[in-house]
RNA sequence: GGGCCUGUAGCUCAGUUGGUAGAGCGCCGCGCUUACACCGCGGGUGUCGUCGGUUCGAGUCCGGCCGGGCCCACCA
């Protein structure tokens, strides 16, 4: 039909008949950049205003864009540029990580691969020098990724771990640290990455599972012998006792005595210690303090030595037959060699026991003794807790801050040392004489006199700090810490840190510490909110093994970024996993298509925002109904953004615009659009409201298909910039009317005639374009009076025109309708359709008659539940006699 | 060894304070009714893991069991 009304000036629209992202989106983002958009403003022009704060997690220099990074930033996206329509001094700042295991271990590669050199070949300083060099030609490949997606960071804040400012900001905070004692130096066992050759935090390692052996061995001889078990026979060379607990009187005779150590002959004592189980084995337990923490800690509390038999590659030491071993090669080895001797009591393969592994190259993880520098975490971790206790701090959900107190209540001292090249190095140096000296950022090395001679004997600590210690500075050394920056005063606290469950111990808690530490105890964000992890379309973790990982770039060159975004943001509820398949990112395109497609109808119509919205006096039921729906689905975003429940608040607008928008308001607008006059100019001012209205609201998860349809409409400056509606008061907002309860029932009635009028046309298989003259009987005494048009339009019916025989009817309500079907009434059809509808209605009758049948259901529900039983018992009753008797009218059939 | 989460339609998931079970995708039928076939209209899909308890009433609260998943942990 045609809607475009002969009084009409001729609608046109720049828009193309199809959709395509790529050449939405291709345009806008550089121009949003451009025109400044994203820039936050600290100046004094912007002091008054509330302002909104968010770091982006740094990634990794070495990563590209994967779905997670894909899904966080969406969100954040999301969140800030809801607070940028509303008016706040937004600033979403972005940069990346030096990530020291990762990078140093790619660089290392690609110059063995370029240039055929290891890390050896080359001066610490010339290391390094390559390393900023890669970064330079290969690293931040996702920073364009980051563009490609939309997202609405401002790049004229961008930073780098390792820039000078950050560096100073970790050279800072190291500093204050060790003068307030909480950074010190200790030989600890800690956990080695005999590949990497450095020393690990205690969370760098994975625990899982291995296939081992239990081996077990008979120290000594005759009386005085005792059997042990172990996993790690090679490290019996470097056993110094044997122990037993205290009250097992299967040992006491021998604690205080020595047993000869085989393959070594050493001589080595039976302690007695709280820690063994007496239970486990045979109650007695091999010592060996430099390659167990347990044995660590007896060593610790027995005065015992400490042999280290193995170095930092894991290759035996030991001086005898086994040095020179891989510890791998060593324990077949030692295990044979002791069989050889007769001390094999026992051998239990495989044995399944927790094998601790590095977490970047899964290598087992080898417990060293060693010098590392530590965080003393007490006071720090206590401080951190409380932030949250306190409520200063919220955790989002609610449900995982059980997960923060678990780490934050039971922390270890951080070993933040690593014996990397590439990463901050440790601000301390040793002097000739045993000095020991920590610089400050402005502090002049010691290694020179003030007219720059050398000044021989000083050398700096040769490690780095931990990746994320400089990370855990994050939400301030970014915002020009430690100087008193307008940035610092106006953008920290930051508002909201959105990041994933997974990573709440290495960063979101350490930020947490490091943050009120440095920050006199100002929170470094008010508000955690934690994401689950995105997974495959059945829910499984992505991993390269399972071949199921996916490129976001290959699904935003299929779908476009606003689809992938689209399809991110339903499926993001608090703290849940995501799962995700390239048929759901093809359903957010078919939205796109849709919303694309609605602008477009609107736009040929001459839907306008010129003028005021027509007065409820001259709006349609049709569009008061519209209006008060958009209301309520602008309240449900606004609240939804609030509690980071961005799966509802997509839902939302899915179902607003396709199952309200398109499949009712558009068709039922046809009719005014097509009569012309006032009621056309209403119609096309309130379209307009609606799609403006709607654009607003889904702009911050798809930017790019709104921006292009927005502008088109409006011909404003940019959705980017454009106020944020709501529909209930909260300051800075364009304000909708009210609900509007009467139109949404009429609207309500209206549709279920309509559906069941086409139910009634589908089962009995008519053609959906067909026109079937209808008489329509009682709408005067319901209120929908004045929608025969609009009835017979939707339902596809005639009117009755001349010689009118109705041969079937259906009914909606108080609502009879007649249809002249030529006789051709299938009735064996509509046999089976009444048959299905007495059968719920004599269920429905049944279960409110046993209902009401019930004393202590009367007596206790409350009346409202009551009155609505009742009033379903009548209508299911009605509904039963109407259909008995329609069914009992069907002729016959043979 | 602790602690947490979870089991709802074929698949992936929503289900606010207990008051007739929902969505997307998939599936079935009919349609090119000029915004849209990346579409329209209609349809069905479930003993809400299981057993018991509380309640007038339980997917929703409590307990046991079974099945998944995760986190933490120095059991050799």
């Amino acid at each position: 039909m045609t809607t475009t009304p002969a009084d009409a000036p001729r609608p046109t629209t720049n828009l193309p008949s199809q959709y395509v992202p790529a050449q939405v989106e291709g345009p806008l983002y550089q121009g949003w950049v451009d025109r400044g958009y994203f820039t936050a403003d600290s100046s004094d022009k912007a002091a008054g205003r509330p302002s909104y704060t968010i770091v982006i997690p740094p990634p990794n220099v070495t990563g590209s864009l994967h779905l997670g990074h894909a899904f966080q930033h969406t969100l954040m996206d999301a969140l800030t540029r809801r607070r940028r329509m509303q008016g706040y001094e937004t600033l979403w700042l972005p940069g990346m990580d030096h990530a020291g295991i990762a990078t140093q271990t790619l660089v290392e590669r690609y110059l063995a691969e370029t240039e055929g050199k290891s890390k050896h070949d080359y001066s610490r300083e010339d290391f390094i020098s390559r390393v900023w060099d890669w970064k330079h030609h290969h690293g931040g490949r996702i920073l364009g990724q980051m563009r490609r997606l939309g997202e609405g960071v401002d790049w004229t804040r961008e930073r780098f771990t390792m820039d000078e400012g950050l560096s100073r900001a970790v050279q800072t905070i190291f500093k204050r640290l060790y003068d307030d004692g909480l950074i010190y130096r200790a030989e600890r066992i800690i956990n080695w990455c005999p590949r990497c050759r450095t020393a690990l935090s205690d969370i760098e390692v994975d625990h899982h599972d291995d296939d081992g052996e239990l081996v077990s061995i008979r120290y000594g001889d005759g009386s005085s012998s005792i059997v042990v078990a172990t996993t790690r026979a090679e490290t019996m060379l470097g056993d110094t006792a044997v122990a037993v607990h205290p009250d097992d009187d299967r040992y006491r005779h021998l604690v205080g005595s020595t047993v000869v150590l085989p393959l070594t002959g050493r001589r080595i004592p039976v302690v007695a210690d709280e820690h063994v189980d007496p239970t486990f084995g045979t109650g007695a337990v091999k010592v060996t303090p430099a390659h167990d923490p347990n044995d660590f800690g007896i060593g610790q509390r027995h005065g015992l030595p400490s042999i280290s038999i193995m170095d930092e590659r894991a290759v035996v030491t030991a001086p005898g037959p086994f040095q020179g071993l891989d510890r791998f090669e060593a324990r077949p080895a030692v295990v044979a060699a002791l069989r050889e001797e007769g001390r094999i009591v026992a051998e239990k393969r495989p044995y399944l026991h927790a094998v601790g592994h590095c977490m970047r190259c899964d290598t087992v993880v080898e417990p060293r003794l060693s010098e590392q520098w530590f965080v003393k975490v007490g006071p720090l971790a206590k401080a951190a807790g409380d932030a949250v206790r306190d409520g200063r701090v919220t955790i989002h959900p609610a449900s995982m801050a059980g997960r923060y107190f678990e780490w934050v209540d039971n922390m270890h001292d951080w070993c933040i040392s690593r014996q990397l090249w590439w990463g901050h190095r440790i601000p301390v140096w040793y002097g000739p004489t045993g000095e020991t000296v920590c610089l400050g950022p402005d502090d002049k090395a010691p290694d020179r006199a003030p007219d720059g001679t050398e000044i021989p004997g000083w050398r700096q600590d040769p490690d780095v700090l931990d990746t994320w210690f400089s990370s855990a500075l994050w939400p301030f050394s970014t915002l020009g810490w430690p100087d008193d920056t307008a940035d610092l005063r106006q953008f920290y606290p930051t508002d909201v840190l959105l990041t994933g469950y997974d990573i709440i111990f290495f960063w979101v808690a350490r930020m947490m510490m490091f943050g009120l530490y440095a920050m006199d105890g100002v929170e470094p964000f008010r508000t955690v909110a934690l994401t689950g992890l995105v997974r495959d379309q059945h829910g499984r973790k992505m991993s390269k093994s399972k071949g199921n990982v996916v490129d976001p770039l290959d699904w935003m060159d299929a779908y476009g970024s606003d689809a992938l975004r689209f399809t991110l943001a339903r499926g993001a509820n608090p703290g849940t996993d995501v799962p995700i398949g390239a048929e759901w990112v093809a359903s957010s395109r078919n939205f796109c298509t849709k919303l694309w497609n609605a602008a477009r109808f609107a736009l040929l119509n001459g839907a306008t925002v010129e003028g005021e919205l027509p007065g409820r006096d001259e709006q349609s039921v049709v569009d008061r109904w519209i209006l008060s729906r958009l209301a309520a689905v602008t309240a449900q975003v606004d609240a939804g953004y609030e509690d980071f429940q961005f799966a509802k608040t997509t839902e939302a607008l899915y179902h607003f615009v396709w199952d309200e928008l398109c499949d009712w308001y558009l068709e039922l607008a046809k009719l005014p659009l097509t009569a012309g006059g006032r009621q056309a100019e209403v119609t096309r001012r309130v379209l307009g409201e609606v799609l403006d209205v709607v654009l607003r609201l889904l702009h911050p998860v798809t930017p790019f298909v709104t921006e292009a349809l927005w502008t088109e409409l409006t011909g404003g400056e940019s959705l980017v910039v454009a106020q944020w509606p709501a529909s209930v008061v909260s300051g800075v907002a364009r304000l909708l009317p009210p609900a509007d309860p009467a139109a949404e029932a009429e609207l309500a009635d209206l549709q279920r005639l309509v559906t069941e009028a086409r139910r009634f046309r589908a089962d009995q298989g008519l053609r959906p374009g067909k026109r079937v003259p209808a008489r329509i009987i009682g709408l005067d005494r319901t209120g929908l009076a004045a929608h025969e048009a609009d009835i017979r339009f939707l339902a596809t019916l005639d009117g009755e025109g001349d010689g009118f025989v109705p041969s079937a009817k259906l009914t909606s309500g108080a609502i009879v309708v007649e249809l002249d079907l030529s006789g051709a009434i299938d009735v064996e059809a509509e046999r089976k359709r009444l048959t299905k509808d007495l059968a719920a209605a004599r269920k429905e009758r049944e279960q409110a008659t046993v209902k009401l049948g019930n004393a202590d259901f009367i007596a206790k529900a409350p009346d409202a539940v009551v009155g609505k039983i009742r009033t379903r018992l009548a209508t299911a009753e009605a509904d039963v006699a109407r259909l008995e008797a329609a069914l009992s009218s069907l002729p016959a059939t043979p």
